[in-house]
DNA sequence: CATGAAATCTCATTATTAGAGATTTCAGAT
DNA sequence: ATCTGAAATCTCTAATAATGAGATTTCATG
């Protein structure tokens, strides 16, 4: 909690706001990051005029405003997601299931995007949602096509799941597996995440060939055979090439006024370099 | 652009990503804000690290997914949201027409949620959209019930719409049209945002009776006659009420662990010493 | 009007940040 | 494979800007 800069000190304030506890109390938040009275009040000054901090008055501190506006922003401009809607729609269209987005990040999983067609979605998973890291088709379809030394160390952080799961009980075997998903070109999982539901995903790449998305279906197993599962499968994984392949071309068709970099920048996939 | 803390020279980074330019590369950035190379990938690396900031290799940079999930917080958390919707979707029931909940903060006014229950709707106002802080139902909703002092810098800051629109020429003038919507307890405006939509609406008060959102009903004009207006507004105005109560209520039994404040926070309208 | 909690301010001390320039990294060309 | 040049990071000292103890102000409440 030390050694920071100042300017991490300010942005962990925002990470104590969880699903579990969204309200603060600039008393609460002293004790519990050991900030002194007059930086703390600095530092929620700055949050605050940012928008990204609001407080009713008498309850404690929120998230703001600001970050309902950012979200807005992205919904407009992210390139992942205007490529994706149409796809999840058509995927939509041929049998009641659920098709997501999630975006790669770091070491998360986030669903950017959903669309239903089932009127008994046996599970939700709306914009923003986290996803599970080390269970389900979408997890795998990511982490067979990293680099091999992040897919090791992914895999030995949630050995236990994968365990589990059954895809083996070695690092070696589980990375054997994962070779099977690259292979194959998606990733499919019976009810890893959701009791019933069979998830089918695809991974999406960026302009460097690392995976930055996936694109899942899911559907009630009942509803499904293995034949319909390897059609399936082809079609989101046509999809999601598809959105890959459109991700290289925006970029190349965007009229940016200005120098574009020479070098693409990774400042997605933040702490590569732990592995 | 200078004098500030170095806080706030992250933060302001964000600022620059707008409805028109959502994507900037790092040397565009160093120039638009004068920041030196190190300093600047010294503070683009606190944000990404953060989640606030991405990029897609080969493009600029983004918005990143952490605000994703923050909204997604903000969405099951935000008290004015909670309370709000039940009361959207009731006031969409009557008839056809497009319901509002906006937020004010600092200077802006920002769309929280909405609900359409019309097939074409006139105008979309999707949560994270801002809405023009000098016209329409909404902003005089919010200004009327503003202390004197800040209610005329704002009237003062936005004279040329209001004069446009016709509620007077000098600022006293303004204020008598606003005490007006004081004593009625909603506002109506007529094509105001968009032409041939009528907009009424009610503010939605904090603990301290300060107006921190709007609540609003859009409507064709061609489907309404004063006298529904006015039945209209009645409901309007009693939502928003019934909103406000719970605000207050909701703080009093939330079965805070801890030290609730004694004086209440006052962060939503940061800037109110300007007046 | 008084009270006490919450938030802000003051100012000397000290630790942190900034910046110039060298260095490394990396994608794409040869 | 190796080279090339742009992009990103690192180094290290000067100097600036953040820190915190305590005093002070603000403000809702009785």
């Amino acid at each position: 909690m030390s050694g920071l800069h100042s300017l991490e000190k300010v942005l962990v304030i925002l990470d104590l706001f969880t699903e579990d506890k969204l309200e603060w109390t600039p008393e609460q938040l002293m004790r519990e990051l050991g900030y002194t009275r007059p930086t703390l009040y600095r530092y929620l000054k700055v949050l605050r005029e940012a928008g990204l901090l609001t407080s009713l008055p008498g309850a404690g501190l929120m998230l703001g405003p600001r970050v309902v506006e950012m979200d807005y922003l992205m919904r407009k401009s992210d390139p992942l997601l205007q490529h994706g809607a149409d796809h999840l729609h058509k995927l939509t269209q041929n049998l009641p299931c659920t098709a997501l987005l999630v975006r790669w990040y770091g070491r998360r999983l986030l669903c950017i995007a959903s669309e239903v067609s089932t009127s008994d979605p046996l599970s939700s998973y709306p914009r923003g949602r986290p996803m599970p890291l080390g269970r389900g088709a979408i997890s795998r379809s990511i982490m067979a096509f990293l680099p091999r030394a992040r897919m090791v160390t992914l895999i030995e952080e949630n050995i236990d799941e994968l365990r589990n799961i059954g895809l083996g009980t070695t690092v070696p075997e589980i990375v054997d597996g994962m070779k099977n998903v690259q292979r194959v070109g998606y990733a499919v999982a019976y009810g890893e995440v959701t009791p019933g539901v069979v998830g089918i995903a695809a991974p999406v790449f960026d302009a460097t060939n690392s995976p930055i998305a996936s694109l899942c279906v899911t559907v009630a197993g009942s509803l499904i055979t293995p034949v319909h599962i390897d059609e399936l499968g082809q079609q989101v994984m046509a999809a999601a090439t598809d959105i890959s392949a459109r991700l290289q071309h925006s970029r190349a068709t965007t009229p940016n006024d200005d120098t574009q970099p020479k070098q693409p920048l990774d400042l997605a996939n933040t702490d590569r370099r732990r592995t």
